[in-house]
RNA sequence: CGGGGCGUAGCGCAGUCUGGUAGCGCACCUGCUUUGGGAGCAGGGGGCCGCAGGUUCGAAUCCUGCCGCCCCGACCA
């Protein structure tokens, strides 16, 4: 294609509403425009590289025997109603009504639909398992879209959904999707982990989350590069460190203290001259409606969706501070375990084997020490604190390390809660009905360019892996009003394109400064420079990503642009990138 | 939804405090010169100053209400 025709609306300043480098770059490379808050128009070289993308999804996805299909974004009621998730995603969801007044939505996501095609159609175990997919526009009223591309409220998806006879085949179609999933992401250039996650309200017994590591992501994991540990955040498992401080020895008696005016663990850590370590921090929370007193250690964080999982619990808030007062007589700050009855009592794992510690005394300003877990009170032990960077792996052989993350694809173990909900049954070979098993698996397809241009770029803008770059070489006559060089741009070009690179050139009558430019920010993997040496015969290959320029006859230019292209991707795909 | 910031030409901004004919840089158009890393000179086009109401002889500027966008938090299959 010829640039000199192309709408490629680059911009030399970043509009001022951009913050992260991907949507600064997006918007000044002419990828993007912003419509609203989470809603963008996808520009020629933007849509060019999601296609690419899109194209390397599809064939790993036919490599594993999906299908894919086409559902409605537009979606009634019903299907929701019927597994009961109309009322469960809440203001996330967009609603509409028809013209004879009837409930639609906009598709956030597409189990219902799917096993509503499914139960129509499915009638043996036969038919199983079957493995169906989609890319497709998806909707969700974000509370708060945010940079750029990474959180938006329509966006692309890759969703498939499979539907085995029983829990063994659902591992397989699960691992199939692990391992296509590892390939695309491979293929696009990508360094991303799978990590384990929790499966939240989609219910089921795995899930994997595919992480880009990037202070821009909102996700947080725990890694371990020692031993290869990896896990979302929430669900991390791994040891404390011990407290520098020893607990005082001895059987001790708790003790009652005056605290005036300390409430915080660090005040009162000021206050006692001990470490937050050697204290309990008491938290009352309240999980289908009882409540509930968890206690951590000083310096640790609760992990909600760990306490969640302990109890089970379909709703968990922290409890009103007047809740707190009726239930133990005292205000946050001053609250601990000690001769309260009324409600169950957990406390982390870190807490076990200590003794003597302080916490509050349940009066306002008094806290106690000497404090000891099964000896002056009873508790339940469970995992419920939230890891932190230091903490050892649960093996005790690496140290963990939390970072920023971004979420590219997550894979479910459904069960049967669509197929069971919403009455998807097929014969068994014995004549009796079975109910097929499910899982669910995702891609945010923009958030594929986002997390490539997070990873990869510099001063001078995009540097995007050749397999998802929107050109692979872009071939630049220095000065396009010589005909020498005109020419034999042009002559590149053909023979680029004959040998099936996607090829770009910059016949612009603009100044050699301004196209090698703009084809830094818009990310073009190799570049052609046609100048002076033409005369020689000579042309130059500039590496985008090294910034290298090398020689090459004029003829031979493309087959090197083509060597590297193909290495490049090549390498990607076996995970050497 | 809570906290903060911002809305003036396509982009980046000044002007608002202290009311008096709307400016600068980049981009864009024309001409000449220039041509290996965002050229120079000359000329030119482009604005419901977010919207509505109010105060005033007069509002980008003061007052009230609303809308939009961004950031932090809450939230997030």
């Amino acid at each position: 294609m010829y640039w000199s025709k192309l709408f490629i609306p680059t911009l030399r300043e970043v509009p001022a509403e951009a913050e992260v480098a991907s949507h600064q770059l997006m918007l000044r490379a002419g990828y993007v425009r912003q419509l609203a808050a989470g809603i963008y128009s996808y520009l020629f070289l933007a849509q060019r590289s999601l296609m690419k993308i899109q194209r390397i999804i599809r064939e790993e996805m036919e490599a594993i025997g999906a299908q894919e299909m086409y559902l409605p974004a537009l979606n009634p009621a019903e299907v929701w109603q019927e597994s009961g998730r109309w009322d469960v995603m809440g203001d996330n969801m967009f609603r509409l009504k028809d013209r004879f007044g009837r409930d639609l939505c906009l598709g956030m996501t597409h189990e219902e639909v799917m096993t509503s095609v499914a139960r129509g159609e499915l009638n043996s175990y036969r038919q199983l398992p079957q493995l169906w997919y989609q890319i497709q526009t998806k909707f969700r009223d974000e509370p708060r879209p945010r940079s750029g591309l990474l959180r938006t409220r329509q966006f692309t998806m890759k969703d498939s959904y499979s539907f085995d006879l029983d829990a063994a085949g659902l591992d397989l179609s699960y691992e199939k999707h692990y391992q296509a999933y590892n390939k695309i992401f491979r293929r696009c250039g990508l360094k991303f982990m799978a990590v384990e996650a929790h499966s939240g309200a989609m219910g089921g017994s795995q899930s994997h989350e595919f992480m880009v590591i990037s202070d821009a992501g909102e996700d947080y994991v725990a890694v371990c590069e020692a031993t290869g540990y990896a896990a979302n955040l929430e669900k991390a498992v791994t040891l404390p460190v011990p407290p520098v401080h020893g607990d005082p020895s001895g059987d001790l008696v708790p003790e009652e203290f005056h605290t005036p005016g300390r409430k915080t663990i660090a005040e009162v850590a000021d206050f006692t001259g001990l470490p937050p370590t050697a204290q309990m921090k008491s938290l009352i929370l309240v999980a289908d409606e009882k409540p509930i007193l968890v206690l951590l250690r000083g310096d640790h964080t609760l992990s909600e969706t760990k306490l969640e999982g302990f109890l089970a619990a379909k709703e968990l808030r922290p409890a009103h501070p007047e809740e707190m007062r009726q239930w133990l007589g005292a205000d946050a700050g001053s609250l601990g375990p000690i001769g309260v009855a009324n409600m169950r009592i957990l406390a982390d794992n870190a807490l076990r084997g200590r003794h003597n510690m302080i916490c509050g005394a349940n009066k306002d300003d008094y806290h106690l020490k000497n404090v000891t877990i099964g000896e002056d009170f009873q508790a339940e032990f469970a995992d419920l604190r939230q890891a932190v960077s230091g903490d050892r792996t649960h093996d005790g052989k690496g140290v963990i390390e939390v970072r920023k993350a971004m979420e590219i694809g997550h894979i479910f173990k459904l069960g049967y809660k669509y197929s069971e909900s919403m009455g998807l049954r097929v014969s068994g070979d014995d004549g009796k009905e079975v109910t097929p098993i499910m899982g669910s698996y995702g891609i945010g397809v923009e958030r594929i360019l986002a997390a490539a241009i997070e990873t990869y770029h510099d001063k001078n803008g995009i540097v995007l892996p050749p397999a998802i770059a929107p050109f692979d070489v872009v071939i630049t006559p220095v000065n396009s009003e010589l005909p020498e060089q005109r020419e034999a741009a042009e002559r590149i070009y053909r023979e680029c394109r004959e040998w099936g690179l996607d090829a770009l050139l910059d016949d612009r009558k603009e100044r050699a400064g301004v196209k090698f430019k703009d084809a830094d920010l818009v990310g073009i993997p190799y570049r052609i420079t046609v100048g002076k040496k033409i005369s020689d015969g000579v042309v130059e290959v500039f590496d985008r990503s090294t910034g290298a320029n090398t020689d090459h006859s004029a003829h031979e230019a493309f087959e090197d642009v083509l060597r590297r292209v193909k290495s490049t991707n090549l390498a990607a795909a076996e995970g050497k990138a």
